[in-house]
RNA sequence: GGGAGAUUUCCAGAGCGGCCAAAUGGAGCAGACUGUAAAUCUGUUGUCUCUUGACUUCGGUGGUUCGAAUCCACCAUCUCCCA
């Protein structure tokens, strides 16, 4: 099975503008390509993932990547799926953020080898009337406008601003052609009409032709995209999402979910996957705890994975030891009179938002202090347990250790 | 620039001037059942005290009224139609 292949059979192409072309690019190692990554947070997150470990599965095959920041796109945020208009960001802002990528994406893209550009370069400088003659004159309203990413911000509003997304993303494409070569763009699906509309301009104006490539989106059999918590975003960044939160989270997909987030998530062999796919019921849920610690393994490395692989099956399978778990530390302050209620202690481990979400979870029985549930609203936990450290469980899967620190 | 309409609690979406902390659905959370899955069923979902109760919400600011999410005025934002 050739490289191209693989991509499809890992559900990983979502659309193409050339297949063949692109296969045979990709194949013998002479594709430079491209993506775009938006700086507007300061860590990337699960949907990224899928892209970035594109970019390696790429490079491997002799390819050049270029990673393309959006630092001048970011300043008017893609359209592209969005309710409302995107907060503009400083340069500042951008800036850090690119520098928190470079660091996160370093642990699985082999990154010397890639050219990393900041669209501002470009952008910022752009003459506005020589802009709109040189390259303004290429797009037709019309067609923009009938771009699914458009389509449906017409219902809802869509400002100028937000229209010259697309023009300034297929600039860049053309901008990285006459600097790089560069003569392939993926990314993902939601991506797609931007892709193609600079594989046209680049047609245009040079008269070449270069390719797009887009993946799929990573999604949940009911089609929800995921990576998405009770406590937010699934991030890369192990100070946002902790490791064990990071593979609990692939521990819990939906049995539905496993195989697709082998094939897209992790560098198993098809051949090996596909034995995975042959198991029914429980054996399946086994499979998950391969799939998490792969994933976890590539993101966070082999020890933090294996930590959390351990912490998890103390936690679940003897239920009372509890080494690697995350840990609340309290001070003496935060006690009254040599104790501390239940409910400040939910809010304190960001269990419960509210007082009142804390008492709501203890009224439905969901709250137990060292394995024993909690029944009255007004319980404490006294100063000598805290000492010893608290094992504090909210419903069956969520607990956090408690300290006191003197 | 002119005209019509909209703005409600996480989202969608009801709301007669008092019985509205506000229907219903979705999402979330908890419980039961399970395989740390899904589906299903039950409970719950403004805050504070928790027992009665108090307080703050219905785009913003004022007003009418004993009383306003509901009426009026102005402002803001958005949608649609005309230019």
């Amino acid at each position: 099975m050739d490289f191209y292949n693989e991509l499809l059979a890992r559900g990983l192409v979502a659309q193409c503008t050339n297949s063949e072309k692109v296969s045979y690019l990709l194949n013998s190692g002479s594709a430079v390509f491209y993506l775009g990554i938006d700086p507007t947070a300061d860590s990337l997150h699960v949907g990224s993932l899928v892209q970035l470990l594109l970019i390696s599965r790429i490079q491997q095959l002799g390819n050049r990547a270029v990673c393309l920041f959006g630092g001048g796109t970011g300043m008017i945020g893609d359209p592209t799926g969005k309710n409302n208009m995107r907060r503009m960001m400083t340069t500042e802002e951008i800036e850090r953020n690119i520098s928190c990528f470079i660091a996160q994406a370093s642990k699985f893209i082999n990154i010397s080898q890639v050219n990393i550009v900041n669209n501002a370069q470009w952008l910022c400088n752009l003459n506005y009337i020589e802009f709109l003659r040189e390259v303004g004159i290429h797009f037709s309203i019309n067609k923009m406008l009938a771009a699914e990413c458009y389509k449906q911000r017409l219902g809802s509003g869509l400002t100028f601003f937000e229209l010259n997304y697309m023009i300034m993303q297929s600039y860049d494409f053309l901008v990285l052609n006459d600097r790089f070569g560069c003569n392939l763009q993926i990314g993902g699906n939601d991506q797609w009409s931007n892709i193609i509309s600079g594989v046209d301009l680049i047609k245009k104006k040079r008269g070449s032709e270069v390719y797009g490539l887009t993946s799929n989106l990573l999604t949940t059999s009911e089609g929800k995209k995921m990576g998405k918590t009770e406590r937010g975003t699934l991030w890369l960044d192990s100070q946002k999402t902790s490791p064990y939160d990071f593979y609990q989270y692939w521990r819990n997909v939906a049995d539905s979910d496993v195989i697709t987030c082998f094939k897209m998530l992790t560098f198993k062999r098809l051949e090996e996957i596909s034995e995975y796919e042959k198991c029914k019921g429980a054996e399946l849920n086994y499979v998950k705890e391969v799939l998490a610690f792969e994933i976890t393994s590539l993101v966070h490395g082999e020890q933090e994975a294996k930590n959390a692989r351990e912490s998890s099956e103390a936690f679940f399978k003897s239920g009372t030891q509890f080494a690697n778990v995350p840990t609340v530390f309290l001070k003496k302050n935060d006690l009254k009179n040599g104790s501390i209620s239940v409910v400040d202690l939910l809010n304190l481990a960001n269990f419960a938002s509210t007082k009142s979400e804390a008492r709501r979870l203890i009224e439905q029985g969901g709250v137990s202090v060292n394995g024993g549930a909690v029944e009255n609203v007004l319980s404490n936990v006294s100063v000598n347990d805290l000492k010893k450290g608290v094992l504090l469980k909210k419903g069956k899967k969520k607990f956090s250790k408690v300290l006191l620190i003197e």
